[in-house]
DNA sequence: AAGTGGTCTAGACCACCAT
DNA sequence: TGGTGGTCTAGACCACTTC
């Protein structure tokens, strides 16, 4: 019975993650230089001590992040690519974690959570009555508003939030909020991008005008057992606010 | 020495991507309801007669759509949703496969590629002269066009491309036919998501009044060296097209 | 306690690239 | 032809959920 169980090098951490970790490090400082080949997998089974398959895993990691591209029968490669920002608030989101917190910015409260009768939104939440608890709230970048966003929670929840001053003025989240409140963690959202002309009231809360062309962003978060925990309509004066995300290659 | 080496199940294509199509099939065929419990691996395993890591390897493709959501000790669920896909194209993208890949609509060809001076395009492309090579066409969903792309490559690609019939009518895309005729791969693409009130040109050919409200998406891709390959300026209309995609936690 | 997904080892054959 | 990454098997222990 052959059973090398290999104690991860930290605890409760695998060893697939340490390595990846390593590896990253090792990239971002140069040890391997942009475009030319890291250490096969043979190596870095031998040179870490354990079997290709962590490797494998390890490397994967680093695939998915985009820092590393692979040719089969050729080897590994350092792929690296640069950053830039200026002029809007521009966010880049790719993962769940980039939305919980949201910085440089503040949160200024329109309405408190309140129970509403919203049975379109009660229904997207797949709660069984037509009651939701509603709050809006407005964020602002160097002093500006470039968002006007409602929030659904269903009431008990929102009676919760409410009464640890959720929505609060400055910074933190909603959804960061909500979370702590929960059993289950946060686990993703399924987010809807279009377009659509401004109506008078969020046009004057985003600074523009009524017609002009605004970001709608519907977002659907749900709990690590499928429940969805809160939705979110936002909608984003464009000449403020850009959405910019990295979409990176997968497997192949 | 044990080594059964199953045979794929079609030519050529690896077992785990196999199953993974299986399983993606059934799930938006209703065969495992929304929200409930998928197989477990291990009877994945005895009644598609593959190894543990297979499956598991297959479970990842879906799990990384978002299809899918795994939870330690318990199981594995759905956690697609029901589309409303009622006349709108709904596409939903997390990754850059997702977007190389454009099923179920056609190209339609507005005009070719030939060279244009446009220094703020070459700049974004990083050239050292101010000419590119651009293309447009409109894609259709069921016969009804949707979006007006503006594709931007250096004139060297251009001219490779226009040899070769792209932008084609019917189905392909102009970035999966520009990594053939490159060396590296395409590693992944930054994209830039806004609104504006369409201009009449632009109106007209996507079937909405001028003034109208569109989504505008801007995509830069780069290869594995991080060069700038591609740029493209799509203008969709909002009624007939949505941007939907599926945010993740990464780490936890 | 039983069952599920998470991690890990050891070893194999294959497809592809470079020489 | 030898080396590299891609795929696959068999089996093990662990952490966690559920009963």
């Amino acid at each position: 019975m052959v059973t090398n169980k290999v104690a991860p090098a930290e605890r409760g951490v695998p060893a697939y993650k340490v390595l990846a970790e390593k590896l990253r490090t090792d990239i971002e400082a140069g040890v391997y230089s942009v475009g030319r080949k890291m250490p096969t997998e043979s190596v870095l089974q031998s040179v870490h001590n354990v079997s290709r398959h962590t490797v494998r895993e390890a490397l994967q990691i680093l695939l998915s992040d985009g820092l590393i591209y692979r040719v089969q029968g050729s080897g590994t490669y350092v792929s690296g690519r640069q950053q830039d920002t200026r002029g809007r608030y521009v966010r880049s989101i790719g993962s769940l974690d980039e939305i919980i917190v949201w910085p440089d910015t503040n949160t200024e409260v329109i309405e408190p959570f309140t129970v509403v009768v919203e049975p379109s939104i009660a229904s997207r939440l797949e709660l069984p009555y037509i009651e939701v608890s509603k709050a809006t709230v407005r964020r602002s970048f160097e002093g500006i508003p470039f968002v006007l966003t409602r929030h659904y929670v269903e009431p008990d929840l929102g009676a919760k939030l409410a009464a640890e001053g959720v929505p609060s003025v400055g910074e933190g989240t909603v959804i960061g909020a909500a979370e702590k409140l929960l059993t289950k963690p946060i686990m993703g959202a399924r987010q809807e991008i279009t377009a659509m002309n401004a109506p008078e009231y969020e046009a004057e809360l985003i600074g523009c005008q009524a017609g002009d062309a605004i970001l709608l962003i519907e977002r659907l978060y749900y709990d690590a057992d499928g429940k969805f925990v809160e939705f979110t309509s936002s909608h984003f004066n464009p000449r403020r606010y850009s959405y910019r995300m990295e979409l990176r290659r997968r497997g192949a």
